[in-house]
DNA sequence: TCTATATTTAGAAATATTTCTAAATAGTTT
DNA sequence: AAACTATTTAGAAATATTTCTAAATATAGA
């Protein structure tokens, strides 16, 4: 989806906290929900929110879904950081 | 403040915008609020978030406020972006 | 001191987000 | 097909966010 969107799925602690766990590899939505003290539901919910945002990939094995990281998107979040960083002009003057 | 803070205040296209601005050099609250289609109390608001966070520095002069960008927080996400994508297994099989 | 300008704060309305429970969907296994 | 498991969707409640108007605060200048 949109630039913003992915600010805004980044925007929530638990939603940082599924990417980082999906970091050692994909998981099913059961084994995700499982690290949280949260419903499955909610987690669906999340999980809907990075799928938007295109921050996870889902690929269906038998009756589960398993959420894989997809980082190609944090790039550009990276390249505004860094605009951000690099255009600031009293920093030039250092 | 705190490093989920800073995503926070990064997740809004108002404050993201206000950030951008400031790049070329502080400017007083008027001066930013002027440059949106909102009221300077808006705009008062946004400033507030991004000084929580740290993403902005204020300086008095006369009856004027002026915002400057704080860009070493920035860093924080970075590294966690930078964690996120280098962290991934399947792109070390690559 | 009084008036004008710049900014923030308070309170309220509109909207968005997060979470839950219960129901629906989808695929599996017997 | 029926029963089971995994996941998502719908609807509602609680909370948070964004925006406004009006009032308050702070400083400057006459």
């Amino acid at each position: 989806m949109a630039f913003a969107d992915t600010f805004k799925a980044l925007s929530d602690p638990v939603r940082r906290e599924i990417l980082m766990i999906l970091r050692h590899g994909s998981l099913s939505a059961g084994e995700i929900a499982g690290q949280f003290d949260m419903t499955g539901a909610t987690i669906s919910y999340h999980l809907s929110i990075l799928k938007k945002a295109d921050l996870v990939r889902e690929t269906k094995v038998k009756n589960y879904v398993y959420y894989g990281l997809n980082t190609s998107v944090v790039e550009e979040i990276m390249l505004w950081l860094s605009e951000l960083k690099g255009g600031n002009e009293d920093d030039k003057k250092v």
